[in-house]
DNA sequence: ACTCCGTATGCAACTCTTTGCATATCTCCT
DNA sequence: AGGAGATATGCAAAGAGTTGCATACGGAGT
């Protein structure tokens, strides 16, 4: 499991809890690897198990008590470990591109709708990753090493946000070619042989 | 689940055995969704329990007999409510990024190794990709529209690609500016208080 | 008092994916 | 006759991830 790694990963350089663990998925590490609160409660008990985390209770005033984690020297040894083995790149897995091959036979317009609506995602992200890159990653060379590494993740984040934006403008104006679909009609297979227009019909 | 939905957009232009699916997964569409054959049989099992395909027995003359599944009018339909509907973008997750959070508490050589393997690996993709297009997509916009969106996701794939050697590249420049672990040394856990120094050391 | 919100942790059920194993037919080669 | 390899389909179990629900404390607002 990759998310154990990457629990081990966040708690290098300090401990947390399950829910500091939580919020630093929601970004950071998160870009890059995405983990709900329940996977990460999960994860941490059996790293726990295994001896690869610590945990020890921390009572807290004006809120309830927590669970801090650290990694322990059997964690560091595990994570060091997986970092020379694994090495199996799984392709990204996106619907969009899935949803591409339906053009010619479905209505267009809600992968258009779909593809507008990435734009304007990743043109947040963009400017939100380049404003942490001016902000903290400015000159890479002169950084300390143990941030080298996330400055390095980071700028594949900006390169992928640039590229899927440049993406999308092509994709729409290719797309802006196709007949519109009018109100429900659309589509279509042309003819005759074993699949005549399984599209949304308009006749009857 | 969205490889029933791929399964069923891999049947929108002709029937298919789960053999000759898992054929198509390993190329095209399996491009942007990989699936094993085990995954794909037992999902066009379901989509026939739901009747969004249905099957038919084929004799074979000197291989063996197959099974031959066809996109229903349900199936379709489901396809369309499909695209309208869902739109979540999961993040990708790529072990790799996770890894390079590492980089100044381990050995980077592992990390470097792979990162050249993988500008490897996306050189031959890209070749592919583009050979694909050269011969199949020239020209897009007199592509029939059943293809622009097939184009499209090839499209995104070599501005992947691209982006992803471009980013290696920069990467590896960055890494050899880290102070190489000589032999075994390094990373390490060390000792004492929490955590001073856990980058690899090389004096002593 | 009451409710909402942020902090903090967890269970249970389900879906999706991976991994390992198993089986069978037929062709081609030795 | 035997084995390799492509074709063709499947089961079982484990691992990873998602979804829905549940609990509890304390502060702030109504």
């Amino acid at each position: 499991m990759a998310l154990s790694h990457a629990i081990m990963t966040a708690l290098l350089d300090e401990d947390l809890s399950g829910y500091d663990l939580t919020r630093k998925f929601e970004t950071s590490l998160g870009f890059f690897w995405a983990a709900s609160h329940q996977q990460i409660y999960q994860t941490l008990k059996k790293l726990d198990a295994e001896g690869a985390v610590s945990a020890r209770a921390v009572a807290q005033d004006g809120r309830p008590d927590k669970i801090v984690y650290a990694l322990t020297p059997r964690g560091h040894q595990l994570l060091d470990a997986w970092i020379r083995e694994e090495s199996r790149a799984r392709p990204a897995k996106d619907d969009l591109f899935v949803k591409l091959y339906n053009v010619g036979h479905t209505d267009p317009a809600p992968i258009e709708a779909e593809i507008r609506a990435r734009h304007a995602e990743h043109g947040r992200r963009l400017a939100l990753y380049e404003k942490i890159r001016d902000r903290h990653y400015a000159q890479p060379r002169q950084l300390p090493d143990a941030r080298k590494g996330i400055y390095l993740a980071l700028s594949a984040g900006i390169r992928q946000e640039r590229m899927f934006i440049d993406w999308c403008e092509e994709a729409l104006a290719l797309l802006a070619t196709l007949p519109q679909a009018d109100s429900e009609a659309a589509t279509t297979v042309d003819a005759d042989s074993s699949r005549r227009r399984t599209g949304p019909k308009r006749s009857g």
